[in-house]
DNA sequence: CTGAAAGCGCTTACAG
DNA sequence: CTGAAAGCGCTTACAG
């Protein structure tokens, strides 16, 4: 590369300000058709690259949008992301992700980076333990936020989600009216906020049907396959008619379990019921297909991000954050309780 | 928020230089204990947020690595980004991440916002039919590149990756150990190097013990566990006995035919062979156990980080990247022939 | 050990 | 429609 090409080479060379050549790059009307057209052909042909950082030095706004998850690798929050991207695209922003993994410390640190660069907003789904003040402490820095998936009590922003409690009502009651009554629950028992919903609604789809919850048989705390594969060892090993059915948190926690009980023996969708939670897109082709609930992730992140810009742009009409109704779908992994 | 605080700001207070206020909160050995006491709190007790922006304006160094892969919700690449995160954040570098999903618009679009904001490296898996030219010109733009596991034939950078011809060799060896000869190969035979180089492990492995390879039982292009699923069960829908063995392109495509197969009644680990490729975390709990091949994706990651790390540090002498070593991982689904 | 000053590359009033 | 000038918030020679 010979000289760094910037404004002022590009405005020297064509005998022009510096003004006229940055409003003719921005296509402002201001500008006459001829300046425009021959300071942007002198643009192209020169290679230049537009200085970001400069810009948003000058116009504190730098384009970027910061995403907090979980974990990325979890295709729930992938179809999150999925939705925000999708609609992010249309706005040119461009967006800083971070796995939080539920440190709170991790959480902090990426937050402290967001406002060095000026981010102009962030959309995400909390780590355990967010308080109402870390939230209101990014907004009084001048970094809005909105939610996602999980919502923190007393914080006043817009969360944008699926009705969890009901969903996993739904599901549990498909058990309940399939004829079961000893149903577990396997996963998700960290303190998130859809944690405590999800239980919340197979506790509250008991009491409806009078069937009494068994503590012993809400087991595991994880979000992963992993977990509920093992989890469901745990179970069935040594009582392998510990549950007829069996509430997954999710769909990994399901995925997860059905492959627990294969190794068992035990023939998921015949011996025994299992529903999963989230409708990602591999519940659809395991052996058996899984019955689960969608949650609307995509939608829940597509809003999320519609959100986010219009507070960026200053618009104080936010959407009303209703809560995302959830579908129950019946697959091949739920069946009547084995005689 | 009162006034914003800022590094003259900070200096007015306390009566002090920008200069003195700048070289104490970096550290800087130049001034005086005491002086840097008193302004580091003075600095933390107005809750003063580092500008970046206006940092790397001036030093024209960002902070910020690109990361480029074809899509995050691969567990293969997460896995990758794991190395990298693990390696980068000792760094403290923020990375803006890209799913380019293999289409080259997305690509350049994402490596011109990489310039825009004075990116200062970037690691990738390029997308399809990027081009030795594509490479160069980011160079010349001053951002180097590091490749990870895809190379780009005729590119002058660094490349770490597993050596996939070699493994995939391996693991077809294994099934010809067992007596296997009609062999299938599934998935990923869209032009990627990973894609030929591992279709090329295959052939040579059946070109070594003699067996001709047949065309048609080299199916699906994707590399996801929706394409193994539909294309084994097209393979087997209306042959039962079309193979006794399926090599497959990794272990999502793995994963589907497992399931795909289950979905026609076909046990595999009983009634057929199937292998991986990756050593995903998933592969350990599928039903059957999958075997498959360790590829250090991980290691792969760290490489490429801590290449990327050199050479924005100036290193001019990168480590040697030879390929990593593969190691073949037996576990339930391979079996001999059904007689 | 500390300060005054220039400059990174933009955008935005303000004049004309 | 276009230009001259200031300023965003840092860091870096340069003096002292």
């Amino acid at each position: 590369m010979a000289r760094k090409i910037t404004l002022s080479t590009i405005a020297e060379d064509l005998g022009v300000s510096t003004a006229t050549v940055s409003l003719a790059l921005r296509d402002s009307p201001l500008v006459a058709d001829i300046t425009r057209e021959k300071i942007k052909e002198a643009a192209a042909d020169a290679g230049y690259i537009y200085n970001r950082r400069a810009a948003s030095l000058r116009t504190s706004r730098s384009g970027i949008v910061g995403l907090l998850v979980p974990d990325i690798m979890n295709p729930f929050f992938a179809e999150i992301l999925h939705g925000i991207e999708e609609e992010l695209g249309l706005d040119r922003q461009t967006f800083l992700l971070c796995n939080h993994r539920d440190k709170i410390e991790t959480q902090k640190h990426f937050v402290e980076t967001l406002l060095q660069f000026g981010a102009d907003g962030v959309i995400m789904s909390p780590a355990i333990d967010t308080s109402p003040q870390d939230i209101a402490a990014m907004e009084a820095n001048g970094l809005p936020v909105v939610l996602v998936a999980r919502w923190v009590q007393g914080a006043k922003v817009p969360v944008y989600r699926g009705d969890d409690k009901k969903g996993v009502y739904m599901v549990t009651n498909h058990l309940i009216e399939l004829g079961h009554t000893k149903i577990a629950f396997i996963g998700g028992k960290r303190v998130t906020s859809t944690g405590t919903d999800r239980l919340a609604g197979y506790l509250a789809a008991l009491e409806n049907a009078n069937i009494e919850p068994i503590e012993k048989l809400q087991l595991g705390s994880e979000r992963s396959r992993k977990s509920g594969y093992d989890s469901v060892r745990e179970m069935f090993q040594n009582d392998k008619e510990a549950a007829t059915a069996i509430v997954c948190f999710n769909d990994l926690i399901a995925i997860g379990v059905l492959n627990g009980l294969n190794s068992l023996g035990i023939k998921p969708g015949e011996d025994i019921a299992v529903t999963g939670y989230d409708d990602i897109a591999e519940s659809e082709i395991t052996s058996p297909a899984l019955t689960t609930v969608w949650n609307g992730q995509q939608k829940a992140g597509r809003q999320a991000a519609r959100a986010i810009m219009r507070i960026i742009k200053g618009e104080t009409e936010i959407e009303d954050n209703k809560l995302i109704e959830p579908e129950l779908r019946i697959r091949e992994s739920t069946c009547p309780p084995k005689k």
